[in-house]
DNA sequence: CTAAAAGGTTTCCTTAAGAGACTTATTGGT
DNA sequence: ACCAATAAGTCTCTTAAGGAAACCTTTTAG
């Protein structure tokens, strides 16, 4: 199917998605944060077929979210846990789940809430600025080009948007 | 390739990215908060092609994320604007992008920030606790059975699971 | 009269995904 | 000693999704 690879584009967004925006593989690291280690555990919980799951698994390996670790040698085996680049992950499982928290469910209730560690109540993921902590949300923010922009996209982005203010930088 | 549907899972990631999990639909959301609108204008910054871009259109339009707007009649020409479901997305991409700035960026500098209009101010998007605004991440949250949680479907997960106290609901 | 622009549709080819059989090493049961 | 099961894959075959490029329709510009 010769898919394009979107590592080239000069865009977090775009090289995260090369990386787990593949078919199956935030499903997997949700079943990782679930507790979920082991090949045989993902294949029937998922419903994935072998050959997918083994080509997910190495990929985010080899992009270093997921590491391998023996638990058994004779024969050896080995179960799949988060690394600190996987863990960082978090958030964004945590906005896909409210998302479909709020428009998905189809009138049935919630599966899954989460508990706060620290303060030990149920919690809803907020996200808020770092300066203010006011929430955030599309209509409150404005992009604007960061240090590594190239004025040759932002000149095209500009060409095409509806809105050319955007991307300008009058910080 | 028929691809299997994650639509019927009892599960919000699930829901979610069987929606938006296809390839291209992330980054076309993106260009669309980046203010475009219009078809020539996806494909041309995208690089995507037509079919596909035409395709993604369509369900993103019929499950209410885009909305069609008429621009001009004669010819009759529509541009794709974000519904309230479909702003509802930005804290994803904001996920996202968050990620591969921190963990994809190969050295290079950032190359979007965004402003927050309610104080001004370069702001980065921290997620926290909705009851006591902390700050949450993948080790100080504990996954819990919601009001619609499927027992049967709890059981398993703690069979395969490496930690089988989760998933108790210690409410 | 021709070209260009916008928004697609159609065709052909390649390749990823799904289903399912097969592999290897070891343990447990009879 | 023999059979089945478990865990983690690998291999093969088929189907359909993605990419490239040509074609279509309407209208305006030169």
């Amino acid at each position: 199917m010769q898919r394009s690879s979107f590592s080239d584009m000069h865009c977090s967004v775009a090289r995260t998605l090369d990386i787990i925006g593949e078919w199956w593989t935030l499903l997997i690291l949700r079943d990782v944060f679930y507790g979920v280690r082991r090949f045989e555990a993902f294949r029937s919980h998922l419903g994935i077929s072998r050959k997918v799951l083994t080509n997910r698994l190495q990929r985010l390996t080899a992009e270093g979210i997921l590491k391998k670790v023996a638990y058994q040698d004779n024969p050896l085996r080995h179960e799949y846990r988060l690394t600190e680049k996987g863990r960082d992950l978090f958030p964004v499982l945590l906005s896909l789940m409210k998302w479909g928290d709020r428009w998905q469910t189809r009138g049935e209730d919630i599966p899954v809430v989460f508990v706060h560690r620290d303060c030990g109540h149920k919690t809803m993921p907020q996200l808020v600025c770092s300066h203010c902590k006011g929430e955030l949300n599309a209509r409150n923010m404005r992009p604007t080009p960061g240090p590594g922009a190239s004025e040759k996209e932002l000149e095209e982005l500009r060409r095409i948007s509806v809105n050319p203010k955007l991307f300008k930088d009058n910080s």
